[in-house]
DNA sequence: GGAGGAAATGCGATGTTATAACATGGCCGC
DNA sequence: GCGGCCATGTTATAACATCGCATTTCCTCC
């Protein structure tokens, strides 16, 4: 689970630059905070994150977290798992369609992926009610193979 | 907004006799949660159901309304939308399906469909991805109808 | 009817997640 | 320098959910 450092970087560098683009800046918190983020191979907890990223920094609080993940939710970078309270990286560079989550409820994995026919089929029976879709993540709770597996 | 009281008897009883069915009992308070369920318009906050009750059990903790509820999910007879930390009744007598659930972020408002289309759709994304689903609801946000005209 | 046991409830405390409110610091254009 | 702006620090608290244990209720078997 050693992250390959050279990627991280290349990662966060590119984030970074998309910031910039937006006029926005991805200050050295929101930096870990989002490192940590890409270093978790499952959703993780903001207290968890707390707690991490106090090793770095001792006189972090909540809001010095939870004001982090809100930047980075809002420039794309990352995800809230509604149901779980958990927050993942993104990893797509980019979005073209709103993208489906799995989240396994036993392991806290989660799994992004962007599906045209259902996201296809989902928009035509939301607009048979005349909803409009507001958010670009749908989050599903479904086991994952591994746990399956168990 | 003034419920039917004839109907909600009925919804009641109906209740109850399916939870009789299973080896389950609908007790007092269960049912005066399940009842404020279907009398809220949208979904509702475990704590503002907890307000509501304390009007007919002034003793009402917490925890009455959350094992409440517990059993009231467990029986179908609710459902816990994740996000938004809301509560509603199960409009439907059974499920055949999974359901998906239009959450409204603006007004909270909660609209249960089910869509043999989308759902066949997001069963075959799933397989492909080797998972298998959870939960029967499926949450979505998406603006109602409503809110979007305002 | 009474003993035993499972399920439900009462009750207080606690745990967990998230935000409010206000003060401070640093940067930049003027 | 000073005024505006954004980010951060700091303290407190709001909002959501569960634990643990005592007590009651209700059922069932004898």
């Amino acid at each position: 689970m050693i992250p390959d450092s050279c990627d991280e970087t290349a990662v966060l560098d590119r984030a970074e630059a998309s910031c910039r683009q937006r006029g926005a800046s991805l200050t050295a918190i929101r930096r870990e905070v989002l490192a940590l983020l890409h270093r978790a191979p499952k959703g993780i907890k903001a207290y968890d994150l707390l707690e991490q990223i106090r090793h770095t920094r001792g006189n972090a609080s909540p809001p010095t977290v939870y004001r982090a993940l809100d930047f980075l939710i809002e420039q794309g970078l990352a995800h809230r798992i509604g149901r779980m309270n958990l927050f993942v990286a993104c990893r797509h560079g980019k979005h073209s369609a709103p993208s489906l989550f799995l989240v396994c409820p036993k392991c806290n994995g989660v799994t992004e992926l962007e599906d045209a026919a259902v996201v296809s089929s989902l928009y035509a029976s939301l607009a048979a009610t005349g909803h409009r879709l507001d958010s670009p993540e749908v989050e599903i709770s479904a086991i994952c193979p591994q746990c399956a597996a168990a």
